[in-house]
Formats: C-alpha cells, sequence, structure tokens
DNA sequence: ATGAAAGCGCTAACAA
DNA sequence: TTGTTAGCGCTTTCAT
C-alpha cells in the first residue's frame, strides 16, 4: 500500500531493457519492433506506470501549465470564463492552476510570483487594479507570455477583452431613447481606476443632447449583490430620484432587484434597470433585468487560442495585440 | 529581452560562490555569515531571480500542488466551494490545479489522471457519478491521497460532506407542516445514482403521516437553470398540479421561478418553491425563495483541512473518515 | 535495435 | 564557513 510510484526504472528492471528503451517505447518511437514495445507496455501496466510530468518538465522547460489569475469567481462573468478557460485548456492538452487575488495588487502579486516559480508557460490575468500591473509586465518581459482579460491602457501587454466604453453607450443610449432623464450608475470599477463605462455613459448622454448631469453615479463598497443592496438605499433618497439604474455588473443589479422588492419598487415600472455581464444565472433568473451581454465566453476562448499560439511560436514574437469584443445589449421585460 | 531565467549558478559565477552556498543563502540559513548572504541576495534580485519550483518538487518528490476535479463550476455551490478551497489552500502556501468534469466519468479519469502524472500532493473531488468510482479509488490507494464532497457509499474514502438526506428531510418536514399534500421534487440527482435527497423526502413524509404518493418525482435534463425551467412546463401539467415545489439545487429553482413568473404563477402564493444549495446569489437574489443551505463553505474549509493534516502526515494513516455536516433551511417570505 | 552518459535546476549528505 | 558529489525521473545525444 502505497508503494512508491513505478519509474521507467522499475520498468526497466522488471523486463531487462535500459531505462531509455523503455522511454522510448512508452513514447511510441517506431524504431522499436513491435515485440519489444508490447512487452514494455505490458509491464507499465502491470506496475500501474504513469508518467512524472515534473521530471518531463524540467528536461523540457515547459510544463503545459497555464496559470489563471482573477479577482473574484465569485462573479458569475469570471466564473463562466474560468470554466470556458479551463475546458479550451483542457482540449488543448494544457493543465490550469488557478488563484483568486480577490481585487488586492498584493496577493495578486504572490499569484504571480507563485505561477512563476512553478513555471507556467504563460498565464490570463484579470487583473487587480487598472494603475498597478508593472508586476505583470515584468514577468511578461521575463519570459513568460502574459494576456490580460482586461485592458490596461499604455500597458503594452497583449490583450482580448470587451469594450466597456461601448458597452456602456450601448445601454445608456438605450436608456435615454427610453425617455430616462436621471438614469443612477452604480460603478464599482471607478474606484480601481476604470473609467471605460463612465466614458461611455457620458457619450451616449451627450448625443442625446442631454447635461451630463442626467448621470447620477455611486460607488458600491464592494462587488457583491450585498454592496448593489446598500447602495440603492442612498441612491433612491436622491431629490428627484432617478427612473432608471445601470449596475456596471450584474452582481450589484441583483442586489439592487433586491433592494426594490422589499421597498415596494417595481421593476421595471417605477425603475429600469440595466446590467452588465451577462451569465447563465441572469438569462434565466426570473429577473426583469436587461443586461449588456460581456461574452466572457467568446473572449475567453479567443483569449485561449492567443496565449497558446504565442506560446508555441516561443521565440518569434511582434507587437502586443490588443483586441476589443464589442457586447450587445440583451433586451427582456425591463426598462 | 526573455533571456533564459538566472538560475542558482548563474548566481553563483556572479558572486564567485558555490550553487550550494547561494542555495544555503536564498533559503536562509543561519549557519552562513550575514555578509555573504547579503552578497547573493543582492545579486539574487539583480539577476532578478526566482525559484524553480518544479526542480524542487522533482527532489522533494513533493509539489505542494493539490488538485480539484468538479463537475461544473457554474454551479453556484461549487463555485463557492472552489472559492473557499484556494483560498485555505493558497493560506496554507499549496497551489491549486483545477479541472472540471461535466459530470462526465470519462473527463473525471482524464483529469485525476493529469494531475496524477503532475504529481499533485492530494485530490479534493467533487465525483460525477456515485457509482462508479473505482478509478477515484485507485488513485488514493496509488498514494495519492484524495478526500470526496460528496458521500459515496461503500467508497471506503475520506469524505466531508453535506448531509443531504437531513437536508431533504428538513425541506419536506417544513412543507408538510405548512399543510402542503402535493409536492413536486425535482431532483437531478437520481439520474447519476443519488438517493439520498429522496430518502429523506420520503422520511418526512411518512413522519408527517402521508402516503409516499405526495411526493411527485420528476427529473430534470441536466442542472442548468433552463433544465429547471423546461421541467416546470411538465410539472405543472399534473392533475392535480402540486401547491409545493424541491428543487434539488438552486440552478434548478431558479430555471423554475422563472418559467413562474412567465407563466403568471405566483410564488409562494401558488406555489411554495424550495431550493437546495444556498449561495450568495439567492441570498441577495431578489428571489421568493426558500433554501437549504448547502454550506459549500463550511465544507470546503473542513475539507481542505482534512487533506492537508493527511498529506503532512505522509506515512501514518488511520480509517477513512466519512464527517456529515448537516445543512439547515434558510427561510424567507417562500412556501 | 539497444544502451551508456550527460544534464535539466535544485537539495542533501558529506568533505574540507 | 564553504565546496564537492550524487541524485530526484526523465529525455537526448551519441555509441555500440
Amino acid at each position: 500500500m502505497a508503494r512508491p510510484r513505478a519509474r521507467l526504472k522499475d520498468i526497466a528492471e522488471a523486463t531487462g531493457f535500459s531505462a531509455n528503451t523503455v522511454s522510448l517505447a512508452l513514447r511510441g518511437s517506431p524504431r522499436l519492433p513491435e515485440e519489444t514495445r508490447e512487452l514494455i507496455l505490458e509491464a507499465a501496466a502491470r506496475l500501474n506506470y504513469f508518467p512524472n510530468h515534473i521530471a518531463r518538465s524540467l528536461v523540457h522547460s515547459v510544463t503545459r501549465t497555464i496559470g489563471l489569475v482573477m479577482t473574484d469567481i465569485m462573479n458569475p462573468t469570471l466564473t463562466l470564463a474560468a470554466r470556458t478557460i479551463e475546458r479550451q485548456l483542457s482540449l488543448a492538452g494544457y493543465a490550469m492552476m488557478f488563484a483568486a487575488s480577490d481585487s488586492s495588487v498584493e496577493n495578486e502579486k504572490r499569484a504571480i510570483g507563485l505561477f512563476l516559480s512553478y513555471q507556467v508557460d504563460g498565464m490570463l490575468i484579470y487583473p487587480a487594479n487598472h494603475r498597478e500591473y508593472d508586476h505583470i509586465k515584468v514577468a511578461d518581459e521575463a519570459g513568460t507570455p502574459v494576456l490580460l482579460l482586461v485592458d490596461l491602457p499604455d500597458s503594452g501587454l497583449d490583450t482580448v477583452t470587451i469594450d466597456d466604453r461601448a458597452g456602456a453607450y450601448k445601454a445608456f443610449r438605450y436608456l435615454c431613447r427610453q425617455g430616462h432623464r436621471a438614469i443612477a450608475m452604480l460603478d464599482g470599477g471607478r474606484a480601481l481606476g476604470n473609467f471605460d463605462k463612465m466614458h461611455g455613459a457620458l457619450q451616449a448622454v451627450r448625443e442625446a443632447g442631454l447635461s451630463e448631469e442626467a448621470i447620477m453615479v455611486f460607488e458600491p463598497e464592494g462587488h457583491a449583490p450585498a454592496h448593489g443592496f446598500a447602495a440603492m438605499a442612498r441612491i433612491m433618497e436622491s431629490a428627484p430620484p432617478p427612473t432608471a439604474l445601470f449596475a456596471s455588473t450584474d452582481s450589484l443589479a441583483i442586489g439592487a432587484l433586491h433592494w426594490c422588492r422589499e421597498n415596494g419598487i417595481a421593476v421595471p415600472q417605477d425603475l429600469a434597470v440595466v446590467g452588465y455581464d451577462n451569465t447563465e444565472i441572469s438569462q434565466y433568473g426570473a429577473l426583469p433585468l436587461t443586461t449588456v451581454n460581456y461574452a466572457a465566453d467568446e473572449i475567453s476562448r479567443i483569449g485561449v487560442d492567443r496565449i497558446l499560439k504565442r506560446i508555441e511560436n516561443r521565440g518569434s514574437w511582434k507587437a502586443p495585440d490588443i483586441r476589443l469584443i464589442e457586447p450587445e445589449l440583451i433586451l427582456r421585460d425591463s426598462a
């Protein structure tokens, strides 16, 4: 029980061949006679052998592992992204290591350091902060390809992400066209230095011929539904109260809806609500919620493709590439 | 740019010491003079050195990595579990590899094989099927500790999980006491060989002095909200229709609620709904949903603790331990 | 057709 | 206090 695992050497001794021959046989080398190979494969099966990937990695300096660093997997968008990424990697024969930063740059640094020492072949990063990303650049420059899933302006890093400016623009254009003139914007990104959605909102409001004051900005104290819930009390105290709400994530929107339900605000009759980050949960979630489709699935697929291509190219690498995917509104009975 | 990473040897050459001394210095050996250590640390920093964990793992036959295999991370319960597990592992200085089986035993086998060849120190498994688990036992017996997050009867494997029988019992006892006599049970576990919830339901119904026919069993065609949605059409066609619904996961319940909303069924007035697997989403989710608290958080914490203890004990291992956590009902305005 | 030897980057045992 | 040697399990020349 729990005897040491079989090694090449054990198979070698069991069959009378050398470790080298065993290695060749297991990898199906054509230059070995049928007979020899079968003998070895049989012994391997009998000894319950399976290869030690760690040793192989050490020889090749390639681990076929990639690291995924995310802020918080409880955010349904990121959950979906994580799932798709794992699937794609698995199909490509890569293993995935996972770490959560909880939006803390310190945690993110630690995770990246961990992954580097584990010699991952590349990393997909959903960064904690839009301003502090030197540690990410350093990793990339030291030779471990990094792909960002959020656009960090001027980072010079490879990126595949949603065009949040365009997404917020579409949401606000839609609300303006519905006649709303007082739109609350519950925006969790500002504190982390992300003003993309704000810029899109402003553009839409301006194009509609409205004053910028049509947008009432609020910052939640976190990203969970509870924070959306808490913020609503403040929001609805405004005079006059908004007739529409844009929430920068579905999680916040869900909390906001909960507050409305408890406080007798009918959605969408009394308050139109637009979320951001469409996921299965909200799609089938019995919530009167129009959302901007973050398309986490699509960026994940494209992102994995991209980084694997880069890893497999090794030396030859061109300019960093920033790919923005434009999201669409998913209309339901809201707004 | 992308020059090969610095190794101990490089620092050795840069400082004039031997690789061994450098290794000692970097690990803070007390038997080195202050001066030497500083010299070496400085050079290491200058060369941007960080340790190659792969090489270290090869020497120690210990990777400080554990593998997590789950059916589907989109299930909010499992999302929460994954997060907690990652956190706990990270605190303990372990890295986590992740793989999803999508409830396919084939995928699960592949994932486990992958993890074994990556030499993980242990695995946490949320199994795909309640009957086929030989491949899991084999891994454990071959010396890689496995901890199950679902109880597989007679598996003889270490387990930390929710007592689903007790959970379903409480849910049905509650519904019976509210006067319900026709309770639909949307149960996604049966197809996979899990009858725990069914047993709990039967017990409650019997104790209430009702016939077993008070339970109307339905099997969804999958685990996503969409499957709960689809099943509802069949469920509400029954004559007479049920006055209460028990859904074996919150995802199914969410889909069911969506169907109710689209079909003018008021919850909980027309139909009481009890879900299973309480998560943040449903807690703040603006849904009139009573749920059984799966306590994914708690089992994850206990589970990680357990497996790390076992790993660190190495040789000495006693009888397998099955720990059942009893869930509670989270009442809201439903039922 | 098969084997011997060297080496991936690191650590541990033993010398000096 | 520091260096030398051997070896973790595997792959890769290069011999035979």
